[in-house]
DNA sequence: GGGGCTGGTAGACAGTGTCTACTCGCCCGG
DNA sequence: CCGGGCGAGTAGACACTGTCTACCAGCCCC
């Protein structure tokens, strides 16, 4: 394994394929030195306490959402079929990697950085991550319906729009949607496909 | 302060107004037992492990928003209205009591009662809990339209409907959606009530 | 009246995050 | 050229956590 890489890229890169395979639980201080191959008190000389490396490692996890952003919208034409398939990549990215899902919306780690200067120098918020796709989903959402003059601004539809993917990806990987959902096999695509057409009205236009 | 209640009974409620008042980081079990004036090893005598102290806590909390949900209900008068009511205090709750809320839905509580029996005997599992609430909304939609046959069964909109007043509870009470609103100060009420809009059409009719 | 049993105490144990002292190697200035 | 500082990592201490085990005081019931 490569060593030259500095030690603080090491520590987020075990960080981010720890919790990919263990899950948060794994995520501890000395874990993770461990596993990067250095003692328990060199982590400290990159990051001063804990929040701030499981922040670096839920930043990451923001980056890599982003990059499957990009890479989803990419095979669609229309901005519907973008928004769907953004949709589809956000609550796909929130099943598959649970715990980065979990760690990225972790209360504790928002708040270490409400008060007090940014983590680093040039380093982001973490909250302030979700900024650039939030973006996107308001331009998509303001060009998929311009004709429309009735609605409300496309700021708050994205936002509630969000919201419901956000909550049927939690919800759905909690288990609590798949119980609830008539109690049979349930699916999740209808949900999905719902949540889009209620927010954009539906998809046949 | 009284002793003669079962030393279960009082663990849960110092848990309850502990995670109210000093948040989820307080919750550790010897804290708790340090607040119910027993020594550390009692609450071993009624919860095998942590997890299910911090589960019956949960639960506590889901019988506590049931009760919301009934007392904001009464003030309402036709379906939609009693909907828009179980909304507000959907998110109302989450936002007063962001620890308890956030202690509901963690991950690792819902999954160490997936495998093996129900933590108590005649304790439903925490997953479980959400189910009467789940069904309570299923009944109001299934009345707010049910003149609409095109629509998708009630089941699913109810969920997707749940699933966005979480989200939208869930990412405010992160600060990301204020944060993401227009840059400007922002405002729940409109999302929440285009959440509702969206899936059960406008509120005007 | 004595034997379990229930429910609580006290201590040990491994593990955690943080802090502090120490050391090693490298660079830079005189 | 060489010695002092300094960045980076090590090792250990500290308080604290959750779990486990031994012990023990009441209490009920045969």
């Amino acid at each position: 394994m490569e060593q030259d890489s500095s030690l603080r890229e090491r520590l987020i890169d075990v960080g981010v394929d720890l919790v990919m395979t263990e899950g948060t639980a794994s995520l501890g201080l000395r874990e993770i030195a461990r596993r990067a191959g250095v003692s328990h008190g060199a982590p400290r000389r990159h990051f001063p306490t804990h929040h701030a490396l499981l922040s670096a490692i839920a930043r990451r996890g923001f980056a890599d959402l982003a990059g499957r952003f990009t890479s989803a919208m990419a095979g669609a034409a229309t901005p519907r079929e973008q928004l769907t398939a953004l949709g589809r990549a956000y609550v796909g990215y929130a099943l598959e990697h649970r715990g980065m899902f979990e760690l990225m919306f972790r209360h504790d780690l928002l708040d270490s950085e409400r008060h007090g200067g940014p983590p680093g120098p040039g380093q982001p918020r973490l909250r302030e991550s979700t900024l650039p796709l939030f973006e996107l989903l308001v331009g998509l959402v303001t060009r998929c319906r311009a004709e429309a003059e009735d609605a409300p601004p496309a700021a708050v539809t994205a936002a509630a729009l969000w919201a419901n993917l956000h909550g049927v990806a939690q919800l759905w990987g909690s288990g609590s949607l798949p119980l609830v959902h008539g109690h049979g096999p349930a699916r999740l695509d209808p949900i999905v496909t719902a949540a889009l057409d209620a927010h954009l009205g539906p998809a046949a236009r």
